[in-house]
DNA sequence: ACTAAACTATATTTC
DNA sequence: ATAGTTTAGT
């Protein structure tokens, strides 16, 4: 009476070979729009149902966090009611989420082979890998001409990934720089040993690490894990690949799935020879090939196809279609690259008027380009999501904070406790802090132990004694009891105690409203998962681990995101912006055959997000920065690459006068309609940041309410006793409905509508209200 | 010792 | 355009 359907029902037979493939390794190329998250979830589900396979036996590692929500919850539709006895779900995660938890909860044995680790270890981003750098540069007495920061950062990181020791560079050297490297890197990792903290690379290379040595924690996971899945393949690091291996080493079940022509991080270590060898490597893996496209019309697929057919390092697939020719792909010639910005807006506005239920994406190849596209939306008072950018976990006041708790949470956490001495301002000037970094450096004390040492020691002169005492009780007082007490209890006494809201309250500035805003909603986003169950340590890892790819809703009408974060997705109506050389193909990857091929997998990722209809524009003329002469662009070999015959300018070719009158008529209604289409680092965005769980998606989250439409405003505390429904006063911003109460008592939430404000979600507890 | 204004060198993509 | 750094002023 077993109610196990056929999960293999309504598959192409190339899908249903991969679904149903059990034993052995797996290689799916799977073409853009093939289905290949239909094949992953639908073989978790078959393998549950048709093998009897529990849940927890099944791991399956993703990119985005987003992408292992979605597929989280797509086996869970699947499964649920289908599947007899299926109690358990397959594990879903990132690589880096899926390394953090290994090492918080299996890393002790570390400790051996890594002085000083403890699984309480922190993450460090590039801000932070940034500060240490800084900091060994200035102890070291170099600068940035020497080397960039960033080259250092990506050089140090290559050589990490290549499990190449400070030791090795310094031996394998030819030139003075490569030497002076071998130095930097070598004391770059000696301050992520004394601060027990961990970049990245790291997170992956210690979680192989503990594997390789540790041989019951490595049969642990495999006795466990009996089938280990990897979906964009493409995209996998060495130490990626390594711990693939390790986790399937004893049964060798292990089904990737990828696609060559998509591997676009190559500059972040990608090894497309993961992929174009797997055959080789997994000797006996069947292969299959998905090449059905699902997504495009013919003419588009043909188009991308014909640009990435330009390669060489490729496995070779041709996709096909069963849809029709639709539009040919739509090219613009712009003048300037201002024109090429109206001339989107403009076209987003003709389509979607005619076509409401269309969403539209811009794709650029730099961040940069967003700023003209997003002018020329907001003159036509067009609602738009940008995704990345300068997204909100990066914002300044939330990395503040944040480093606040890591500094509570880890005292060895220098680099944290660096960037709060002094902030706000509390007369801890930049020479008493060197002070305290040279006696730490001299004595082998982290920031925090140096200070209390010194402190001990009345090392100060009497006004920095008394601020750094100040201080060192301050902090002293809100780590006591940190990790129980609930985060949202923790971040409040942050921002009170330390004075951050107070500093920001005094600036007065719109920007710090702003910020305040922020800061409210992290507030929320703390609440939220102090109801999950989460530890401080939960909430910081997952800070650390949520990107701007996560951030995308895909019901926004428009979105304006870079070609690499649109991997993975799919729009109806799809603009790439900024065909020109140098550009893109970017001048960076101009000189390697290698970069070039990237380049141009970039593009074919770019034309086959689009579904229905393809807009490629180029500038004949583009500004590099600010007051720069404009310069002379020769447009992009990528457009050379599609066969003219899929090709047709755009029509009428709008010319610059029509525009410019245009833009003229729109500015004037945007001026009367008040201007709504800013949604840019919207704070409705930031609970997605946290909500969409590393760990616990909870089933049908309700997302976000659609899209943000406004600007985040102040909110200053609501004294006034409130019920569901009514009216309350805010000091500010007058009178606000209560639309929604979730919750009761001080920890209800609730959203109230300012009118000319917009929405704004407040926990009642920490914005003062009263629910009677 | 801190702040604010002036100056200058600066942009690829990001887990 | 903007971030980061230097300089002058408090």
């Amino acid at each position: 009476m077993c109610l196990s359907m056929d999960f293999l029902e309504g598959l192409n037979p190339r899908q249903k070979e991969a679904v149903a493939h059990v034993e052995g390794p797996l290689l799916v190329l799977a073409g853009a729009g093939s289905g290949k998250t239909r094949v992953i979830t639908h073989r978790m589900a078959h393998l549950m149902a048709a093998h009897r396979v529990p849940g927890w036996a099944i791991l399956a590692v993703t990119f985005t966090n987003k992408a292992s929500g979605e597929m989280r919850d797509r086996v869970r539709t699947l499964i649920t009611g289908n599947v007899a006895g299926a109690d358990s779900l397959p594990t879903v995660a990132t690589f880096h989420s899926f390394c953090v938890r290994l090492l918080r909860r299996e890393g002790a044995p570390l400790a051996e082979v890594r002085p000083g680790f403890t699984p309480l270890f922190s993450i460090y981003d590039d801000d932070d890998q940034l500060s240490i750098l800084k900091s060994v540069y200035r102890q070291l007495g170099l600068d940035e001409k020497f080397l960039a920061y960033r080259a250092a950062l990506s050089r140090i990181s290559h050589a990490k990934s290549h499990k190449e020791t400070p030791e090795d560079l310094a031996r394998n050297a030819t030139d003075p720089v490569s030497t002076r490297l071998a130095v930097i890197y070598e004391r770059y990792q000696t301050r992520l040993l004394e601060s027990n903290a961990l970049d990245f690379d790291d997170l992956l290379l210690e979680a192989v690490r503990l594997l390789a040595h540790d041989r019951l924690t490595r049969e642990k996971l495999n006795r466990r894990y009996e089938f280990l899945m990897v979906d964009e393949y493409q995209d996998t690091n060495r130490s990626q690949y390594e711990l693939m291996r390790l986790l399937s080493s004893e049964r060798g079940n292990v089904a990737v799935v990828g696609d060559e022509d998509q591997s676009i991080y190559g500059w972040r270590g990608a090894n497309i020879r993961n992929i174009l060898d797997f055959e080789r490597d997994f000797p006996g893996a069947k292969t299959i090939r998905l090449e059905q496209n699902y997504r495009s019309t013919k003419n588009i697929l043909e188009a991308a196809s014909a640009v990435v057919a330009n390669n060489t390092e490729r496995i070779g697939k041709w996709l096909w279609t069963e849809s029709g020719a639709g539009e040919k792909v739509t090219l613009y010639e712009a003048p300037d690259a201002e024109n090429e910005a109206l001339w989107i807006a403009d076209t987003i506005e003709a389509h979607l008027s005619r076509n409401p239920q269309d969403r539209a994406a811009v794709l650029y190849r730099t961040n940069a380009q967003s700023r003209q596209i997003e002018e020329a939306l907001r003159r036509y008072g067009r609602k738009y999501v940008v995704v990345g950018g300068f997204s909100f976990y990066q914002r300044a006041e939330v990395k503040d904070v944040v480093a606040y708790l890591k500094a509570l949470v880890s005292p060895q956490d220098s680099i944290s406790l660096l960037r709060v001495i002094n902030t706000p301002a509390r007369g801890i000037g930049r020479t008493t802090v060197e002070q305290i970094e040279q006696y730490g450096l001299a004595h082998g004390l982290s920031l925090w132990a140096a200070l209390e040492r010194m402190l001990e020691e009345r090392a100060f002169p009497a006004r920095a004694e008394a601020a750094l005492s100040g201080f060192h009780r301050m902090m002293s007082e809100m780590a006591t009891g940190v990790e129980s007490r609930p985060i949202a209890e923790t971040l409040r006494a942050v921002l009170e105690n330390t004075g951050y809201r107070t500093m920001l309250e005094e600036e007065g500035t719109q920007e710090a409203q702003g910020r305040l805003g922020n800061l409210d909603e992290l507030l929320n986003a703390a609440v939220d998962a102090s109801e999950r169950g989460e530890t401080v340590r939960d909430f910081l890892d997952h800070a650390a681990l949520v990107s701007d790819a996560d951030s995308v809703d895909e019901r926004a009408p428009v979105s304006l995101l870079t070609m690499h974060n649109a991997k993975g997705l799919e729009f109806p109506v799809v603009f790439i912006a900024g065909l020109e050389e140098g550009l893109f193909p970017h001048s960076r990857s101009l000189d390697s055959e290698m970069g070039m091929e990237e380049e141009r997998r970039l593009c074919y990722v770019g034309m086959t997000r689009a579904e229905k209809r393809l807009y490629v524009s180029w500038a004949r003329s583009r500004r590099r920065y600010g007051g720069g002469q404009p310069e002379a662009s020769i447009r992009s070999r990528f457009l050379q690459e599609v066969p003219p015959a899929l090709l047709e300018k755009a029509r009428g070719q709008r010319g610059q006068v029509d525009l410019y009158a245009e833009q003229h008529m729109v500015r004037e209604t945007a001026r009367k309609n008040l201007y709504t289409g800013k949604t840019y680092n919207s704070v409705e965005n930031i609970r997605q940041f946290f909500a969409g769980g590393a760990q616990a998606a909870a089933p049908g989250a309700a997302k976000p309410a659609a899209v943000p439409h406004v600007v985040p405003r102040p909110v200053t505390p609501i004294r006034k006793k409130t019920g569901v429904g009514s009216t309350i006063e805010h000091v500010k911003y007058g009178r606000g409905t209560i639309l929604k109460l979730e919750g009761s008592g001080e920890d209800a939430k609730v959203t109230v509508n300012f009118p000319g404000y917009g929405l704004k979600k407040l926990v009642a507890k920490y914005a003062g209200i009263k629910i009677e």
